[in-house]
Formats: C-alpha cells, sequence, structure tokens
RNA sequence: GCGGCUUUGGUGAAGCGGUUAACACAUCGGAUUGUGGCUCCGACACGCGUGGGUUCGAUCCCCACAAGUCGCC
C-alpha cells in the first residue's frame, strides 16, 4: 500500500471539479484542501492547536529553510518534523525548487543541481535532487515534493523548453532518490506558458508514475487569464485517480477556477502574509483593516464567521487601533481569520461539488466580487 | 527692562537670491499568491511667523512687529 493514495467521492456534473478523500500516515483529508505554510517548522504567530481547532490539517514546511536552519539532522535527531514541531497532522515538504527560482541572483543551475549562496549567513550551498531528497526524508512529512526549477515568467521558448526537460530528469532523479516507503513524492508539471510544453511534462511525469502530481510555475506574474489556461492544459493530462495540487495559490477567485479545471490541493503564504501586513480576506472581498473607514467600524471582520476573532466579537475598529500601534495581538486576530476563512471556502467547495452545484457557488461568487471575474 | 539666538507641512527638519521647497516620521491610498515577520509602491507645503522694503527675481538680503528660547539686571 502506497503511503499517499487519493480517491474520488464525487465527481461534479458540470465541470470538472472533485470532492475527494486524500489518504496520508498522518490521516484522511477531504479535498479540495488548503494547506497553510509553515515555512520554518510553524505557521507565523499560530499554534498546531490553533491550527487544528481552526480546522487545517495538513501544513506545508520547507525544506530549503529547514535545511539552512536548523539542519536536517536535528530534525532527525528529534523524531521528525511532525515531533519536532508537534504536530500530528499531514505535513507536505517543498523541496527547495521554488527557492532557487526565487533566490534569482544568488544561484547557479547545473545539471547536477543548483548552487546558491544562503540568505542567511552568505555561505555557499548545494541543493540537487538526491540532497533535496535526503533532507525531505530526515524530516519525515507525508508528502515530499520532487526537485524542480520554476521557470520565470516571461521566459523564451528555448529556455522553457530546457528547463521543462532539466526538471523532468530531475523528477526521475527525485524519483530514485526517495527511498522511504511512509511518505509519497508528488512530480511537478512545468513547462512555462507553452502549451506543448505543459503536455509533454505532464505526459513523462505520468510514465514515472507518482502517488500524484503538482502543476507549478504558475501565478508568477503572468496575466490570470493565461493562468487559468495553462492550467487547464496541465490538468488535462493528469490522471483522475491521482491528487493534483496548484503549487502557491491562495486567492477565491483562483481556488474556484482552478479546483473547476481539476484541482484538489493549495498551498500559499497569501492569507497568512497579507493578515501580517493588515488585510482581512471575506466573502466579499478584501479588507485592509488600517484604512481611515474602519476608525469607528465597530462589527467583526465578518459577519456570521467562526474565526476565532469573529466569533469572540474582536472588532474592525479594535484591530485597525492594534495595527497602527503595531501590536501583535492583530497579527494574529488576521492570521487566525484568514486561515479560518479558507477553511470554510474550502468546505463551502466541497459541498457544492457533493451537490453538484458548483457552477452556481461560481456565479454567486462573481456577484459579491465583480472586480474579480476573468476576462471572457 | 536690556542683550543674544530662533521662527519652513501634522511632526523632526534640509535649502540661504534664480527652474517642480530635499529627506524622514505621521497621515491617506494601493500592492503582496510552492514566505526573508513590521515589507514594497504611490499621494501629500500654490508656500517658508506677520507687514513693509531692496532686486529683473526673495524661504534666503534689509527694516519693523509678533511669538518662542537663553543670558543679565
Amino acid at each position: 500500500m502506497p503511503a499517499i493514495t487519493y480517491e474520488i467521492i464525487h465527481q461534479d456534473k458540470n465541470t470538472n471539479a472533485r470532492a475527494g478523500i486524500l489518504h496520508t500516515p498522518h490521516g484522511s483529508f477531504l479535498t479540495p484542501i488548503f494547506m497553510p505554510v509553515g515555512t520554518k517548522a510553524t505557521v507565523k504567530g499560530v499554534s498546531p492547536e490553533e491550527l487544528k481547532d481552526l480546522g487545517a490539517r495538513i501544513v506545508l514546511s520547507n525544506t530549503y529553510h529547514l535545511f539552512l536552519r536548523p539542519g536536517a539532522e536535528l530534525v532527525r535527531e528529534a523524531g521528525g518534523l511532525h515531533k519536532f514541531m508537534h504536530w500530528d497532522g499531514g505535513i507536505l515538504t517543498d523541496s527547495g525548487g521554488f527557492q532557487v527560482f526565487s533566490l534569482g541572483e544568488l544561484r547557479k543551475i547545473k545539471e547536477e543541481g543548483v548552487t546558491f549562496r544562503s540568505h542567511i549567513d552568505g555561505s555557499k550551498q548545494f541543493l540537487s535532487p538526491e540532497v533535496s531528497m535526503e533532507v525531505q526524508m530526515a524530516l519525515g512529512a507525508d508528502i515530499v515534493m520532487a526537485f524542480d526549477e520554476c521557470i520565470p515568467y516571461p521566459a523564451d521558448y528555448e529556455y522553457a523548453k530546457e528547463s521543462t526537460a532539466r526538471t523532468a530528469r530531475w523528477a526521475r532523479r527525485s524519483k530514485d532518490a526517495m527511498t522511504a516507503n511512509n511518505q509519497g513524492l508528488f512530480g511537478i508539471v512545468q513547462g512555462g506558458m507553452y502549451e506543448d510544453l505543459r503536455r509533454q511534462s505532464a505526459k513523462e511525469l505520468v510514465e514515472m508514475d507518482f502517488p500524484g502530481y503538482a502543476v507549478g510555475g504558475l501565478s508568477v506574474g503572468e496575466p490570470k487569464e493565461l493562468m487559468y489556461e495553462m492550467l487547464q492544459v496541465s490538468t488535462s493530462e493528469l490522471p483522475e485517480n491521482k491528487a493534483r495540487y496548484l503549487m502557491g495559490v491562495g486567492t477565491p477567485d483562483y481556488f474556484i477556477e482552478s479546483v473547476m479545471r481539476g484541482i484538489d490541493m493549495f498551498d500559499c503564504v497569501f492569507p497568512t502574509r497579507v493578515a501580517r501586513n493588515g488585510m482581512a480576506m471575506t466573502h466579499t472581498g478584501r479588507i485592509v483593516i488600517k484604512n481611515a473607514c474602519y476608525e469607528h467600524d465597530h462589527n467583526v471582520l465578518e459577519e456570521n464567521c467562526d474565526c476565532y476573532a469573529c466569533r469572540n466579537g474582536y472588532t474592525r475598529s479594535y484591530i485597525r487601533h492594534l495595527f497602527r500601534s503595531d501590536e501583535m495581538f492583530g497579527l494574529r486576530l488576521l492570521t487566525l481569520h484568514n486561515l479560518r476563512f479558507l477553511q470554510i471556502f474550502m468546505k463551502e467547495m466541497r459541498e457544492v461539488i457533493l451537490e453538484d452545484k458548483f457552477l452556481e457557488f461560481r456565479t454567486n461568487f462573481y456577484v459579491n466580487n465583480p472586480n474579480l471575474q476573468p476576462k471572457q
């Protein structure tokens, strides 16, 4: 029995949206699902107990960061990442590939791997499929990601083609190096913004037979419509009976459009990062809490929300005050709210899929958020 | 009462005769999508204490007044 399996519970009649269950060694989770990001073995400002209370079941953590500090060996010594961070739910670790992309200047990509300078102390470091797998085995996450290259946007065809081919070779090497039987390795579809490369990338990965597939290299600055098109192309080549994970996407409109195209899993820093910068997410759009219009607004962030902040009556006026005063409780209130909001949003999507009402849900969403409607 | 110094936006201030009055904070907006935790990007003085004067031209020079501040009696 493989560590990670996926089963479809219901396929929406009108779209490619599906409701399912992702089985892992640390529990079985209903999809579509959102994974909060805990880069350095913690979701900033939120305890694992609070995460569980707000409905999170699986979190993402980061190979790159944990590799640099505290190091794979320390986590292994602690008994793995679950024990180290005191989280008994699911964990997915990113491979470090994205950091190679976002580090930009400080790196050099070769066939064998990537040399780069640590953002912490400037020391020279090396990551490759083999090193990434070794670290990810030490961390012991339920789902581990293949070491890939996230192609910047825009990128010319030749570069995208070369990079995508290398990512495929790295996926093969990742698979060969991943020998743990209690962890499942996902391959990552790349291909830039080129339909043929996307298809080819997906096909090659499917031949290698992973327990799940991610779509990477999207939401890197391209127009929304182009992203949806590339996503559609990517998922159309993936098998139905495996989980599909769209990496790095985290706003409601993207969720809807992606689930509609067959995505089951998401992770994103957006809800937690913007919370720290004073933004609350709601069913009717964004609240920039520092705006003057909330000075005398003694309502909660969103009516009928059962997050910690709203349920206990913390008002917009008060949270605005906390942010203007640089009080850390404000960050926590918005972080808890945003994470709960996404859990609620995922639950709503699961329910409408089960009732074959996904399209109505989508239409209704755009009525409430007309500015987010994609161009035809 | 006498003498010195100071007076630029909400705040701290740069500029000291010549095109759009620097910068920072605050304020007001916007951004943020496989996370470098207080980030990034915009906007924001039609005016330089008040009134005169000199000059082609004055925040900048001169005079008077006002306010603040320090010292002396």
